[in-house]
RNA sequence: GGUGACGUGACCGAGUGGCUAGGUAGAGGUCUGCAAAACCUCCUACAGCGGUUCGAAUCCGCUCGUCACCUCCA
């Protein structure tokens, strides 16, 4: 590992070399989406990063876990609807079982986020499927005192967690008695609570609630922040490596989860890297389901939005978000997937151009190449401390193009290849398609249509036919058999099938 | 109100106390049957005002502007 790796840590605010806890091991956990809705473009941001993220821990030679859980019990929706949960209320809406509504949302966001590049995560946890565990965790917090029971529901009591020396409030940068000034007041269940700091581990569901489970406090369901903290320990341990999500969730998110293993057997930060990735905005503002200025995969992946000129595929969305640095906010524009749209086609030529990279036959190999030789090094380098420098992908995408022009450039004389050794070109193009495919996880989306190019052949076809020129005829036939396309002639034309 | 972030050329978007970011768009050129691609050259910016410094877009202060979190949110 000769990249030395760092990653910003929310916890200390500052950029740190990343140290497993187990080397080579690596457990890294991120919030999933609540599937109650379809994903938009602001939803990818994070697995995005994440895929990144290990893809490149594993080129790095380590052995990663990484676990992307499913909410599929919906957090509790606004004030407006004390109570209900977003899946519930959303399969009352539409009749539907609430785990239908959970799963078909969940098949979507899958499918969108494989078609990103996504590497599907090790294992993906989900909510219902960790009733138990949750409640075991509440039961351990109320056994150490952090937590009490009020009519069937269970709350965190932050003050006297606090009075313990725990620091509530050290991931966000907040301070309790700040929050308690600043909070509205109106909030739901806001009379059951000891202190409005306190956040709900469990909640007594009503008779009109949908999703409820049996538990030591009456039927109910998990409460809004558990999930994560008891999913991530049960497979990443009491101390997992990374966890991140939206720069949205680090509060209250994140920071009631650090409380919740803090204040159960865990006895931990959960895990030793917070990492959060900033927002997608539209015109300066955040993307979001509330302010409504959302775009959904489909209608980016379909140009179905009126603010978009035309559809862009997922792998130009990819490479538009990689395109910035996962902390700085990335402003979503027609104009800037344009822009993407064009750089994405210009990495993917570099692609096949180095497949072709070869010193003419004759001209001779420069004595001396080191020259060369070290400015191939260094480019690559260059994408890599990229990487290496807090997962910057934008300064490694802006290395990627300088080597490309390199690439090019030999591509356009190929007798100055002479200048550069072959076994430095080699592990140059290697590096290349290393960072563009397997790390930064784009692949060639070929636009070309195989049904006009096989009319475009036929009709080559056809027209040698009548020019009675059977060389290429044959020649045209037999490469179509090759690929297991039988030409027919009929009265009516050219016509093709698939060989039986 | 509290806390925090940011303001970079036509657009997107990195970065840094002194050395080319990069992509897109635009202009010129090489190449080319035409075209495209590619390559070369150009357009060279850091909100404003002060201060620190040999030197700041980069550090500090103020002003203006934008945004985020504090409530579900990636």
């Amino acid at each position: 590992m000769q990249h030395p790796l760092s990653l910003h840590n929310t916890l200390t605010r500052k950029k740190e070399p990343f140290v497993p806890v187990h080397a080579p091991f690596v457990g890294v956990y991120l919030c999933g989406p609540t599937v109650y809705s379809e994903a938009h473009v602001g939803n990818a941001r994070g697995p995005v990063v994440f895929d990144v993220l290990t893809r490149y821990l594993r080129q790095l030679g380590y052995s990663v876990r990484y676990v992307r859980n499913i909410t599929d019990v919906g957090h509790l929706v606004g004030d407006a609807d004390e109570g209900e949960d977003k899946i519930s209320k959303m399969a009352r809406a539409q009749k539907l079982e609430p785990m239908q509504v959970a799963q078909d949302y969940a098949n979507r966001y899958r499918r969108h986020m494989e078609a990103l590049g996504c590497l599907p995560p090790d294992i993906e946890p989900l909510a219902t499927g960790h009733i138990i565990e949750q409640i075991q965790m509440i039961e351990e917090i109320i056994q150490n005192g952090f937590a009490y029971e009020v009519n069937g529901s269970v709350y965190f009591d932050v003050p006297r967690y606090n009075e313990a020396g725990n620091g509530y409030g050290k991931l966000s940068g907040r301070v309790p008695e700040e929050l308690l000034s600043g909070s509205r007041d109106n909030l739901a269940g806001q009379d059951e609570k000891r202190s409005p700091l306190d956040f709900a581990l469990w909640k007594k569901a009503d008779e009109r609630h949908l999703m409820r489970w049996p538990s030591p406090w009456g039927e109910g369901f998990p409460g809004w922040h558990l999930e994560c903290s008891a999913m991530s320990r049960k497979y990443l341990g009491q101390v997992s490596d990374i966890h991140g999500g939206g720069l949205d969730l680090m509060f209250p998110h994140h920071e009631c989860e650090i409380a919740q293993s803090q204040a159960s057997h865990s006895h931990t930060d959960e895990a030793r890297v917070w990492l959060h990735n900033n927002m997608i905005t539209v015109n300066g503002q955040k993307m979001s389901k509330s302010f409504g200025n959302f775009i959904t995969m489909s209608e980016l992946f379909e140009g179905r939005h009126a603010s978009l000129s035309q559809a862009y595929s997922p792998m130009v969305v990819r490479f538009f978000l990689l395109q910035a640095h996962y902390r700085s906010t990335v402003d979503f524009s027609d104009e800037g997937l344009k822009a993407a749209s064009k750089g994405y086609r210009k990495l993917m030529n570099g692609l096949r151009q180095i497949e072709r990279l070869q010193l003419p036959e004759g001209t001779e190999r420069a004595a001396d190449t080191a020259a060369a030789d070290a400015e191939l090094r260094k480019l690559v380098q260059d994408c890599y401390a990229g990487l290496n420098d807090d997962l910057n992908t934008a300064r490694a995408v802006a290395a990627l193009f300088n080597l490309l022009r390199k690439f090019n450039g030999y591509y356009n004389q190929p007798a100055t290849l002479a200048q550069a050794s072959e076994a430095a070109l080699q592990e140059a193009t290697a590096a290349y398609r290393t960072l563009v495919v397997d790390i930064l996880g784009l692949r060639d989306e070929p636009r070309a249509n195989a049904e006009e190019l096989l009319g475009l052949t036929l009709q080559f076809y056809a027209e040698a036919k009548s020019a009675k020129d059977y060389a290429k005829v044959d020649t045209i036939r037999a490469a179509l058999k090759e690929q297991g396309i039988l030409v027919k002639d009929t009265k009516a034309g050219v016509d093709w099938a698939y060989e039986e």
